[in-house]
DNA sequence: GTAGGATTGATACTTGGTATCAGGAGCCAT
DNA sequence: ATGGCTCCTGATACCAAGTATCAATCCTAC
């Protein structure tokens, strides 16, 4: 069964209809790069090679919160602080985000629930998410440019 | 020495001029409560108390900007997504954000780095940065509301 | 097929933030 | 204290991301 499959069926799974749109706009979110914005998808729903008329901007927004709401999609905070969307694959993850070609990678195996609990007993709260994106440089980038040491 | 003093000084010795609206925003950013908006601030400064003409919106931006570079202040993001502002009075530091009463505890002793170092040998990034929002219910919200178990 | 609620898309709006640029205020040297 | 240079300001316009509205249309169950 596809990708899109899957994501439909959760669709109708919840009670949402599938309608012309929403398919356009699956189709073009699966299309995207590692992450994107939610005008990257509505320019992808207009590219030529798409038949059938463009989803509507409004239409686009709601579906990729529709598409969070189901966890389809997540939202990355990249470090000049704008949000991007990603497919989320795995259940709960993290980013592990290059800043110089921007790549993202999930990661799960680095385990913050202990940290979290512990924090949870300190400060008597009753912890129930919790988000962590790590910013650095990709072995990729870190090979092509050596930065003279001191370099800001 | 005051806060605002201090501030002051960190302005001054970064060869940013002491203006009279940098002043203003100053003061009102230090009477806002645990976190707010850069239009809290604004309004802030066109409150009746203050005297004085009331700073533009840019330069309320542009100065919370140049806070944010002086590390004076530091960006939260709350659970929907929404960035906010806040005083940033120790170093680096996350921020566990209560969902029902929107209060902000700082922690620093609950360390991330040991799990950073090691994901920076497992994937071979060089990280220079992360970012780790806490979710949660303070003591006080649990005890206010006591919602049946299995309640979403 | 058809009814009726869910969905759409055009449009207008909101929010958060940046660019521009003429004029004003700080700061330094004198 | 007076220039004078530069940085800073604020009005305005703009931009990007996202939401509200609402009549028209589409899905789905029947």
């Amino acid at each position: 069964m596809s990708d899109i499959d899957l994501i439909i069926q959760r669709l109708e799974l919840r009670g949402h209809r599938v309608t012309q749109s929403r398919r356009r706009v699956l189709d073009a979110v699966l299309a995207q790069p590692a992450h994107f914005t939610v005008d990257d998808v509505l320019r992808a729903t207009r590219a030529p090679r798409r038949r059938g008329p463009p989803v509507g901007r409004a239409t686009a927004f709601r579906t990729i919160r529709l598409l969070l709401d189901l966890n389809v999609l997540c939202r990355i905070l990249l470090d000049d602080g704008t949000l991007h969307y990603r497919l989320s694959t795995r259940g709960h993850h993290h980013h592990l985000v290059c800043r110089d070609c921007g790549r993202v990678e999930d990661f799960t195996q680095c385990d913050v629930e202990p940290l979290v609990r512990e924090l949870a007993k300190a400060m008597k709260y009753e912890i129930d998410a919790h988000w962590l994106e790590v910013y650095g440089r990709c072995r990729a980038c870190r090979r092509s440019t050596k930065e003279p040491a001191g370099a800001r």
